[in-house]
DNA sequence: TACTCTATTGAGAATCATTATCAATAAGGA
DNA sequence: TCCTTATTGATAATGATTCTCAATAGAGTA
């Protein structure tokens, strides 16, 4: 935990931002382990780190970090927001299960999905005059766990 | 404000559910004007039609009408549900403007689009288990009157 | 049409996620 | 080490949504 945190450091030092504890330990847990956290996954995991961490900080912070670029947010309908480190090299979209909340990320199609995507906003750019930046693709379902619990059941 | 509603009339009263005044009326609102309304729109509305209606009764219609296939629901990220009738013939995505918050739907693709969704929640299906039952699509950005007064700023 | 049963309502309290407040703390440059 | 001030932690406040419960009103029946 000493250092790898140099490219940020300059980044926030720039506008006269700090490199805290707390923000160190928040961007580990995300760089360590691939996953979409609530803002309550956080708290409670770097409570483990660095247990005098407020919720308030964990709030603020995951919010920096997305204005900052390096944090995504999204909201698959449970009423709490998610936050997944936004790798470029790791584009992909969402499976959610309407069951058991469970979200798991694929990234099977993206060159299709992606050729289609590219035309379609260029497109819309063009009929709508809308300058778009990102977009968001969730599939809803059942996965097979719920599945199977869902026909014993009957 | 007769009737019209026979066809849900029939479905509710099968599980012992009643046809009720707010719930006529806001299925109404609904079906009168295509939009994104978020609860307070709604409830809004109803208060123009039938002042008595409560914010409690606003959001279990709302609900209960989702869960019967009439209405659905969509996050796009402001902190607000929005509702909008589930019509099958206009089936669509969004663009959200995230500075003013505007939503415009859009079925310009729907063709392509459906295609390699088929495609995709196949081979989702497949490869995880993954019962899928719907998807959302959102294009994130901003839009033309945005755009206009974010360049007057500078 | 009146009667009865109970699903539904309205008002307000309660909950849940998130944001704001503010005095105390700690980055990090000098 | 000192100093400035961004950041923090604790807690209050907010905003959306849900719950509670007595009063009301659908709708089947007499």
């Amino acid at each position: 935990m000493r250092s790898g945190y140099g490219w940020l450091h300059q980044s926030l030092r720039g506008r006269g931002l700090r490199l805290t504890l707390p923000r160190r330990y928040i961007i580990n847990i995300f760089t360590t382990q691939r996953g979409h956290l609530s803002a309550e996954d956080v708290f409670t995991k770097v409570q483990k780190l660095y247990p005098r961490t407020g919720f308030a900080t964990v709030y603020r912070t995951l919010d920096l970090l997305r204005r900052e670029g390096i944090l995504r947010r999204f909201e698959f309908g449970d009423g709490r927001a998610r936050y997944e480190l936004a790798d470029q090299n790791f584009h992909h979209h969402h499976l959610v299960c309407r069951q058991c909340g469970r979200i798991i990320n694929y990234s099977d199609f993206t060159k299709e999905e992606e050729e289609l995507f590219r035309r379609i906003e260029k497109a819309l750019k063009k009929k709508y005059d809308f300058a778009i930046d990102s977009h968001q693709l969730h599939f809803y379902g059942l996965c097979a766990r719920c599945q199977k619990s869902k026909k014993e059941e009957l």
